[in-house]
DNA sequence: GAATAATCTTAATCTGGATTAATAAATGAG
DNA sequence: CTCATTTATTAATCCAGATTAAGATTATTC
């Protein structure tokens, strides 16, 4: 009975084990499309993440607190959002699997976050210290310009974003969210989208007849 | 004659000398408040960067050029605009001394630009090249963590205009403008600021108005 | 310093999207 | 399977900011 018993623990702290593998092997070979690591390097870049489970809806990061880490998104989807003074929800960023998500703004600067990031599924994230990172950037370089490459990307992405927003109506912006992200938009709920892109539910519920 | 021709050309051209050093001394002072640079890296830096005059309205990017330089405004102010389908135009960023300004988009994905970039003043400007930088990169490894640095910078400080202009109204904006960038205020047309606020020059007039 | 161009103001009218409020449909927990 | 909660739809009314059009100031240029 007791052997029984041991097995199972020991059988699911294996499978524990090698879903944590799994979800660093994500991380080596998502940072390996863009810079080259060595075996050894790459250890090291491994050993420096820690895995984080999140429960459907749980919040990684209130506003208020200090984000201290940067976060990889291993599996599942999370929002970034933040509330107005009459308590609506602004979504600023929706991630899935190979996404980084944080309140940048917070992790940079060391103050209270604005933003809320929860988990919309159940999710698997492996999350960096900043004092980890910023001896990583000095033990392996790459990792530096891994960075310095993903924020270059991510401004101009958001600069075209910005743009967009505000040249073209909602309705453009509706069909362009649908094609650039069909697999977000499949799982998460219409009004969350409303609100990553600025407009009512009622009005992209309004949109939506009238594109039938 | 010859003589007096020949010393003038002489000073002219010094004083040419001495603005540049003058111009490359203020970038170099100005990476220097974000890395550390040897005296040595300081020279590979500087030599790496090309001096350029603009005339008041000279265009230094056109829209449909792709931008192969990072550019470090060291006198003068310029801005970054792009033209709508109706050839309205929407300005995108302002610069004055010690600012970058460049279609980022362009130069780092090597495609068209959809940006124009502006002189509204007589500037001095220092560029480098896309490939001279790559290689800055490796020689200087610190001119790696301050372009790492100043987008993860530049990344923040654009979310959060963007989350403000989606959140406040145009006066409020107006209002944060006046206070952030009461030396811009003073330097550009206000029809400008209206485009840069994304609103019409119309209806800043009638903000302003309203204001008094 | 007169003429022309560039910029700014005012006022009337119009519109995309918000707000409010009610109902309907889908999801999920027990 | 059922009741409660979460989402989504519809329709009426409202408003911030756009558009249009004219005139008034302010800069430039010759």
């Amino acid at each position: 009975m007791n052997n029984v018993l041991n097995e199972i623990v020991n059988f699911s702290s294996l499978k524990l084990y090698f879903s944590i593998l799994e979800a660093k092997d994500k991380l080596i070979k998502h940072l390996r499309q863009t810079i080259t690591l060595t075996n050894e390097e790459a250890v090291i870049v491994s050993n420096s993440f820690k895995e984080n489970r999140l429960q459907k809806k749980e919040v990684l990061l209130f506003a208020g607190e200090i984000s201290s880490h940067m976060q990889f998104i291993a599996e599942g989807c999370l929002r970034a959002y933040y509330m107005d003074e009459e308590a609506k929800e602004h979504i600023v960023q929706f991630g899935i699997e190979e996404w980084w998500v944080n309140d940048l703004y917070s992790y940079l600067t060391k103050t209270p976050s604005k933003q809320f990031v929860q988990a919309l599924e159940k999710s698997t994230i492996l999350q960096i210290q900043r004092d980890t990172l910023n001896n990583l950037y000095d033990a392996v370089p790459a990792i530096e310009r891994f960075f310095r490459i993903k924020f270059e990307n991510a401004y101009v992405a958001f600069q075209y974003r910005t743009i967009d927003a505000m040249a073209k109506s909602a309705e453009v912006r509706y069909l362009e969210f649908r094609t650039k992200y069909r697999e977000i938009e499949q799982r998460v709920p219409q009004y969350m989208i409303a609100s990553y892109l600025g407009i009512t539910p009622e009005f992209l519920s309004t949109l939506r007849k009238n594109l039938r």
